[in-house]
DNA sequence: AATCAAAGTTAAGCATACCTAAATTAATAT
DNA sequence: ATATTAATTTAGGTATGCTTAACTTTGATT
């Protein structure tokens, strides 16, 4: 019913609602699946007549309750295989997520499960992102700001990285800085609006483009 | 390159000229495939033409060095999954290996070494079987015979169980044998072969049919 | 050696998920 | 309103890995 395909589909039309709130076209998912729009324009049509988006031709698509349904389990999957590769078996951040990419859709769900109780059913995943309960219920979890909204003089700590093209995440491995990392903003320059940190007793300036991708919440 | 069908292909080769030391049909792979003829058939001309397998029409499949290394890594991938995912996540004897024939043709190597390494390279996996290093070597260990060629009156330790069709190993996991069990043998019927072994102070009269896929090593 | 059944192969076709190129629709600018 | 451009869909085609049905080869029986 459902292939990895399919999966993949959904899981992005649910990340795309998430973080503009809009419905989804089928160029964008072609780039971001990196595709053909052709691929995308016939794959919208077979997803409408499964029943897990709603979709008019040269307007977006967007899941129904059954297609939420599987992206929040997909999402779930790989989420928590990333969390679990990274704390049980060392991989890193950087690699995580390539892997979770595939081991999301072959996983049973008595796997997953098993993972979930392994890891004392956590509600983050190594990026900051939150994972949805069994039941697709996502948790509550504090809101985060971009590091370029952070204020100077103020400690914060990194609960989540923006890794689409993952250099940033490997850029961030190399100086050292990493999730749950505690920084403090040292300065920020209005002419091209870096920032300054300090971590680690380590100051480290960041590009503008960096500091939006960077995700933090305030902390004492 | 290569693709979860032909990986199965391949190991399936692999694992016949384990047992037979004959050159594989391509109606046995159909059999054990769940496919049609004509579908290994054709594929066995593919894995030929990648160079895979030697192949002659109407006569059998052989792996080639090029088709070993890969039958011998995947081999390697299902065993390590399949021990990892017991130890580590409990799930059951029976689980294992409908998860790992998934699971070994969506791993990266660095993924599987390091499950190798947190498993402190092991040599058997859950089913007694020998797990081939990443170059491809099998360990050595002590061979095993079958359950029903044992003698009466002694000692033996189960080390394997020949599960193509899961029924068996529910049933073992039901009456409470399983892996590494001492068992006694305490009588062989000849008028049904069927065998009747002692372990955990109780009882079992084993059919003939199961004694032949239960392989056993001499203990004291 | 001729016959016949079983084993194995080929032929034709299907589903999935892509592709490029052509056609269509929508949005924008004049 | 019309024309131009950009976005999107459709048409026609490919690769993979299957299917069933028809055909060929093998090898066992007489
Ligand atoms: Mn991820
Ligand atoms: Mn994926
Ligand atoms: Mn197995
Ligand atoms: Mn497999």
């Amino acid at each position: 019913m459902t292939s990895v395909s399919k999966e993949n589909y959904l899981k992005l039309i649910y990340a795309h609602k998430q973080r503009s709130n809009e419905s989804v076209t089928t160029s964008i998912l072609a780039q971001d699946l990196e595709v053909s729009n052709a691929a995308t324009s016939e794959m919208a049509k077979k997803l409408y007549s499964s029943g897990l988006v709603t979709y008019r031709k040269y307007k977006g698509l967007e899941l129904t309750q059954k297609g939420t349904k599987i992206a929040l389990d997909v999402v779930r999957r790989h989420r928590l295989w990333e969390l679990f590769l990274m704390k049980v078996l060392g991989l890193s951040w950087a690699e995580v997520h390539d892997e979770a990419e595939r081991l999301e859709h072959i996983s049973s769900e008595k796997l997953i499960d098993k993972i979930d109780e392994y890891l004392e059913y956590p509600i983050l995943d190594p990026h900051g992102e939150p994972i949805p309960n069994k039941d697709g219920v996502m948790p509550e979890v504090p809101k985060s700001i971009k590091l370029s909204e952070g204020k100077i003089g103020t400690r914060y700590e990194l609960t989540k990285v923006d890794d689409r093209g993952s250099d940033l995440v490997m850029y961030l491995n190399q100086v050292g800085m990493g999730l749950n990392k505690r920084i403090y903003i040292v300065e920020k320059y209005s002419f091209d609006n870096s920032v300054v940190i300090k971590f680690d007793g380590k100051e480290l300036s960041l590009s503008e483009k960096v500091a939006q991708h960077l995700f933090i919440i305030k902390t004492n």
